[in-house]
DNA sequence: GGCTAAGCGAGACGGTACGTCTAGTCTTGGG
DNA sequence: CCCAAGACTAGACGTACCGTCTCGCTTAGCC
């Protein structure tokens, strides 16, 4: 017989349970109170874990939120697949905007901006969320400049900025909603103006992405 | 005889006084030591100014700051003149990054940083920096659409996000440098698309202001 | 005619009147919200007297609270007559006790406690509140002593420190009510020993006194 | 071999050594340079004894001062043994007086100064310093009662009152010496008329005593 | 199968800065 | 000249977390 889980109440919690256990605290606390009312110490008060125990794994706070980010958001995210390479890219910025109205954003407004305080933490940031989905942009992309998409002369790494800045933009400086409209019309207006056939006035490309979302 | 400013050097200090020494002093000390490093404390002790004096002016370190910024930078960035209005947020663009690059871009990363958790910090930063900008670059790019420079069915809004969001994402990510070329090719990337009368295709206009600035 | 007190209301107010407004304030203000909570700042806002002017007549709040109990209490507790003069001294102690138990016991608690750590205080406490009546009661004793009425190598210093430390004992240690039964026992067992022509045994002294009050 | 309390400077401080640190400073400070000029931020400074650690222990300055009253003097004024009850009670007054004369006068004065404006303080001070003694003094006079030393009808704590009264007036008012003489003068002239069997006038008795010691 | 090394909870520790409070001084401007 | 108004320096307050540490206890893993 196996020794399993052992149902024994009182026994320690093994190594990967008590991860769990803080990257889940650590994740709805600061969706319930702030990244800055978080606390290693109100952590392990709420989760019955030592501080101890919690430093022996994350070096502080923002290292720890990181990981709870990671391990409840990181890989929820995807690339939906789409029949032409340039709307994939327009569905993965939509997929993007709804996440950063919910709970994802919350997580990405604060380890940012702690990011801009914490240089480990930014390298981080980057590594674990930004550079996987810039590199599934980059090859979308890429691939639409060789299928004939896109113009040969376009450069993929502003286009991306132009594309991902204006979503970031708006969630860190409040400056705006980050509707599925505002989503469209940021894609349309960068991409058009790219395209190796050159497509109709900006604004016409809109009104179709909007009459079609209203079928 | 005047009474004047009062050569006497034990005179106590005139109130602007105190506001100008303590905002200098909070503007350096980001500068040299970071933000989060900076301390209520430290100024006080730094500037000999007591505590008191400091909080009576400003509710937290945060706003301290935010007006040093104001202060020293707000009213420096101007919107340089150009021939076409296009050009004038080229220009403003180019100005901006190089701004980015130098003291400016380490308050406005620190600012924004902790704008994510300080509401106040977050109004006030889109009141006296974002705002005053954005309102000229959309006067400018109002003008440029009544005049025929660009299309009729521009958003504006969605217009600057693409630009400047880029500028932001780059300075807040870290993702790479915030170099004159890459402004020429953000600029160019998304301006060229949404002119009234296309051009040719955006590398080119890269390779022409590359030119134009080799001179 | 004569200038009055003026009706307008924006004069300035009189020394005297200042003197008044203050020391009423801090008086109430101390029965109210106690010493430690009184404030020069505090009775500067209440009076709307600047606290430059309270300044000027008092060097703190020490010296201004007992200038406020003895402005208002200090004349108020006399030395009531009585046929015999041990009996007068024995009625002093009553109307002390029930001073005790009202607002001069409370003011008298806290100057007395302050005096502990202000000389100043203690020197001021001791001349305008202990000595007055210590003088009269020395009075009382000897023509006690004179009379006949006490044998005539009583100790009048150590006699009175008996009788009214008691008091002050209780009323700083709150080791027990200030009752007038027990200012009662408290005369009858030391008197009693001390009377010229001895009397029967304290309790009945006490009983005595009881049977008087309760006609 | 056991571990033994560790020779090891860098080590570090046991609890019970922090508490006797603290203590020691508090008292000696207290001394010195007199119970206001005391701080928790000095003692800690002095120390080397974090704040944090202090204020773990102790809600404020009154109550570590509190402790180390009791830690130090606390214990160490007894109740001298006597052949006679009555006598045994003259004995610590005068061992009573003479500690008055010294540090824990000047702590007592210092505290129930600052009980005054603090209740728990002066609940601790009754309950630690006050009451303990005071028990003693009432068994010793109540075995003198049933002796026949005193008279049956002897109220206890009217008489201790009257006895210990006088000691704290003068130690509280400054309104006199605390010298032997003088606390033999206030035994005598409360004791004496408390006696079953009535002694020789008063100024006698004090003449005896003092005939007594410059032997 | 017993010993050892590591992980664990609990929580005290030294430290830093917070933002508040009060004291007592000083300046300004009005009457 | 005296006042009110109120800003100023000075410095302690008591709190909150930080990240480190000791302390026993428990549990695996290795011999």
């Amino acid at each position: 017989m196996p020794k399993e889980t052992n149902g024994n109440a009182q026994t320690r919690l093994r190594p990967s349970e008590i991860q769990r256990r803080v990257l889940d605290a650590a994740f709805e606390s600061v969706l319930r109170i702030g990244f800055r009312a978080v606390t290693v110490e109100s952590i392990s008060a709420e989760t019955g874990i030592a501080k101890t125990s919690i430093y022996r794994r994350w070096p502080n706070k923002a290292a720890m939120v990181m990981d709870a980010f990671v391990f409840r958001i990181g890989p929820c995210i995807g690339f939906p697949p789409s029949d032409d390479h340039i709307g994939s890219i327009r569905k993965q910025m939509l997929a993007l905007a709804k996440a950063f109205r919910g709970p994802a954003g919350t997580m990405i407004k604060a380890l940012l901006g702690e990011a801009q305080f914490d240089v480990e933490l930014a390298e981080a940031f980057r590594k674990h969320w930004l550079l996987p989905r810039r590199e599934i942009a980059i090859a979308a992309v890429h691939v639409a400049i060789n299928s004939g998409e896109l113009r040969a002369d376009v450069d993929v790494q502003v286009t991306l900025d132009a594309l991902y800045g204006g979503l970031y933009y708006r969630l860190l400086t409040g400056s705006g909603p980050l509707s599925d409209t505002y989503v469209e019309g940021l894609f349309s207006h960068v991409i058009e103006g790219l395209r190796a056939v050159p497509r109709t006035p900006v604004s016409r490309a809109v009104e179709i992405t909007q009459r079609k979302r209203s079928r």
